[in-house]
DNA sequence: AACATAAATCGTATTTTTACGATATACGAT
DNA sequence: ATCGTATATCGTAAAAATACGATTTATGTT
């Protein structure tokens, strides 16, 4: 009795408040604008960026990873992260569009 | 050693995540969505038009008041509420542009 | 004044999120 | 083969979010 009640919800909706759940923690802002002003895999120092311990870190990699704004690989000992920048993109779009489809209905009101 | 370490970023970033947080629900985006189609004041129904209880959406709009994304007015026994359009396009805008910005980046990558 | 109705708030249970230390895993170097 | 380093995962504690029923508050109606 304190589960979101999602089903309750469109999938387009659903699919939204996903998105914008994983942008809604300072240190994942931080990791993707990181990851995208550099422009290319960084493989190590992810975690000397943001201003938490490794396994929080590591944590908020995986939940990027889930939803699909980054990717990551294994080069040898060393983990690699960058923006999947097609996914990126389109989740991106999807967020935006949807609200700022909205602000053409706005004409007047109270 | 739970709570969220937010005196550890920056600014932006702290609000960005508060905007992006609070449409992080589908109860709370299908409000908006709705408050912005009607584009009028929605006196006591938006309680009908989400499938949770008087209680729980009550507390919703609170949550989008407190942001900003909507006002509420009292208007005898019933409580009118519409989106607060100037403040509602400053936070989107805000959210959406600093996602697209870092887009420019994108050149080419793994 | 008494009653009905609408909406906010309170109290509380449950779940999810955040965070960290400890441990496991996997690879490179010696 | 052993050791060191990097990263993921596990276990767990604390906090925040979600949800609802019950209650309070405020207004309109009879």
């Amino acid at each position: 009795m304190a589960a979101p009640k999602n089903e309750k919800f469109s999938k387009e909706q659903i699919e939204i408040a996903k998105i914008a759940k994983v942008i809604s923690h300072p240190a994942r802002i931080e990791i993707i604008k990181t990851l995208a002003e550099k422009n290319m895999c960084i493989c190590g120092e992810i975690v000397d960026l943001v201003p938490l311990s490794q396994s929080t870190v590591s944590q908020h990699l995986k939940e990027l990873k889930e939803v699909g704004l980054i990717k990551g690989t294994i080069d040898g000992v060393k983990s690699c992260y960058c923006i999947d920048w097609t996914q990126f993109e389109e989740k991106i779009n999807l967020l935006t569009e949807y609200f700022n489809k909205l602000k053409g209905h706005k004409i007047k009101c109270c």
